[in-house]
Formats: C-alpha cells, structure tokens, sequence
DNA sequence: AATGAGAACGGAGACAGCCTCCGTTTTGTG
DNA sequence: CACAAAACGGAGGCTGTCTCCGTTCTCATT
C-alpha cells in the first residue's frame, strides 16, 4: 500500500510524451499565427488526434495557459531582478514593460486575458495567472507611492489595464514601436508624482 | 442621352431595398453579438440569401463600415456642439469621450479598426472613417496646444490610440465604469501641461 | 400589355474549424 | 503472456464562410 492508501497506477509513458508534443507544436503555432490558430493544425502538427489534443487541454484557454506557464516562471524570475533596483519608480516601469512583453507573447493573447481578469472564473485557467501579476502589481504600485513618486489615485489594477491595453495595441494594431513609446510616457506621465522625472 | 454620354439603365428598386434590410439586420447583430457575429444570421433574418449580402457586401469590413456610416455623421455632427466650447481642452476631452463612444458601438469594433489605421490599405472601407477621425484629432490636440494646455510632446494620434484601447478594455475586458474612469483620468494627467487641472 | 435583355437573387455545395463519441490500440501489472 | 484500464485517433455532426450558376425579377421598349 502508498502512504495515501490509494495503489495509483504508474502513469502510461505516451501521455507525457504526447503532453509535450503537443505543448511545442502549440507554442509554434501561437507564435506565428496567434492565439486564434486552427487547434486542428496543432494536432496535426504535434502527431496525434483532436481527441487526444481535447483530452490533455479540454479548451483553448487550457492550452494557452499550459504554454504560458514556462513564460510566467519568466516572469516570476525578472522579479528578482527588478528586486535589485533601489528606485521604487524604476522598479514599477521595468516591471511594466516585463509584464507588456508577458501579454504580448502571442498576438490575441490581451483578448482571453482579459475575459480571464474580469470574470474570475476559476475554472478558468488563465484566471490564476491573471490575478497573480495583478498583485504583483498592485505591490510595486504601493512602494512607489510609499516613496511619495507615484500618485495616491493611481492603482495597481489601473497600471494592469494599461499594459495590457498597450499589449494590444502592440499586437492587434501593430502600430509602429515610436507610437507605442510615446503612449508608454503618456501613462508614465499620468502616473508619477508631479516634480519627478526620470 | 445623358450628361455623361452613357445611358445607365435605371437601378433595380430590390436593390435598394435588400441593402437597407440587410444593414438593418447587420446593426441589430453587431449591437447584441458584436463585430464577429454570424453574417449568415444576418442574411437569413433580412429575409435574403448569403449570395445577395456578399454581392452588397463583398467583406465583413464592408458591411461593418456601411453600417457605422450613420454613427460617421453623428460624430460629425457632435464636432459642430464641441466647436461651442470656448476651452480646447474641454473640448479635447469631450471629443475624445465621443470617439471612445464611437469606438465601442460593438464589441470588437476596435480590432478591425486598428487593422485599418495601420495598414493604410486604400481597399479597406474603414480606411476613410479612420482616417479622418485621426485627423480631427490632430486638430483638436494642436488648438489644445497652442493654447499651452497640452504637452508638446504629445501627438493627435496618441490620442487615438488611447481612446480605441479604452474602447478596446470596455468592450473586450468589460471591466467596471469605475476603473475605465481612472484609466481615462491617467490618460488625461498624462496629456495635460503641468498645472493645468480642470 | 407583352416581351426580352440583363441585373439581381438564392441556396446548394465546397471547404475549413470545432468538438465528441466510440471502436481500436497501447501500456503497465500480475 | 494475458488482462484490464487508460489513452488514442479520426470519422462524423455541426456551424460558419464564401462562390457559382440556374432561376427569377425589373425595367425599358414596343
């Protein structure tokens, strides 16, 4: 007997396997052509059935999150970066700018994400990952303030909006990267405490 | 003859007729599903067959575009009411508020509204309508500026680009008034000259 | 009114995705 | 090696897009 009292069957080998394949063809596909990518072709690619696509990820959401997962570790490990940094300010725009490049991963990516935010769903697997950079931010957003270089009226879920809103203008629109610039120190502007400048 | 030389035959009235049917169904569509909705449903309920909506309306953008035609001339006509305002900065913001109502008249009008912005593609309907509301904008942020209201550094097309992402946040995320306003309130502070409050 | 030319119609059908169901195959275990 | 459970795969039902072409409708002419 197991310590759990329960004899669990080894796990079959082709399911990690085909997990896997599956997980890289998918990666490949949402790189290149987005979020909204024929799953049929995914399959295809990754060698085995739809069924066994809609067995391991039993929706899109579950798919993208499963692919997303190496990128939040990513995410987690610029942290201890940003960590480094002595200035509260400085810290809360790099951490902008990883989480921007986070929802810009995969064109259409802002779309689901969003849904995710607002409906807290927790069947939603992209839910969990949503609401941890959310946090994230709203505590980068607290130190600044601490530190007096960011307004009191601003909060954490309001940097959010606007990352992933300039996430999707990076992604949907495609607008060229000075544009994308200028609306990034349009909000940095908004945000900082009169009398600071970088 | 005629004027021109060439004797057109007078056009068909079903014609007219099935065109006003079928944007009347397509409006009510968009309104309740969105931008993506099934143009199938939409011929099926103006009484016609799919051929005669793709023969009126060879694209999807061609359908939407026609139908955002009347909310085109609405706008039109709010710029004569902003016009009054002896402010530029008022009169700015009110009309930024108008293109976020314009942009948000269906959920996922933002999407294809950007494609169009970019691409500069003379064959896309939404081309024209895109154009010149970035224009208008342009106008608006350069009164506003020598008016020393608004940064310098600031461009019409900014602008558009942050009322289609708040546009974009209400219908795709369809987070809370409250948050949208505090978006909107960063966007302002961020194009404000400094000292400037309303 | 009747006729005819041509414009406009409509829906069948080819195609692409989504997703499920269930007969077949693979795999770990005794 | 044999058995049963687990996993597989792809056919098939469904919805939606878009085209093609035989049929129908209108307008102009007589």
């Amino acid at each position: 007997m197991s310590a759990n009292g329960q004899q669990a069957r080894k796990p079959r080998a082709d399911v990690q396997r085909n997990r896997t394949a599956l997980l890289e063809a998918a990666q490949r596909h949402f790189l290149t052509h987005g979020v909204g990518t024929s799953l049929e072709a995914v399959a295809k690619e990754a060698g085995v059935g739809a069924g066994t696509l809609y067995r391991h990820f039993p929706t899109r959401e579950a798919l993208l999150a499963a692919v997303l997962q190496t990128r939040s570790e990513e995410l987690v490990a610029r942290q201890a970066d940003i960590a480094q940094l002595g200035d509260p300010v400085a810290a809360l725009e790099q951490w902008l700018r990883a989480l921007e490049e986070y929802f810009s991963a995969f064109s259409g990516l802002p779309e689901p994400l969003m849904a995710a935010a607002r409906a807290q769903d927790p069947d939603n697997p992209l839910t969990l990952p949503c609401d941890t950079v959310i946090s994230a931010t709203e505590e980068y957003v607290r130190a600044a303030q601490r530190a007096g270089h960011v307004r009191e009226s601003v909060r954490g879920y309001d940097l959010f909006l606007a990352a992933v809103s300039v996430a999707w203008l990076k992604g949907a629109g495609a607008t060229d990267e000075e544009s994308l610039d200028r609306v990034r120190a349009l909000i940095a502007t908004g945000y900082r405490q009169q009398g600071t400048q970088a």
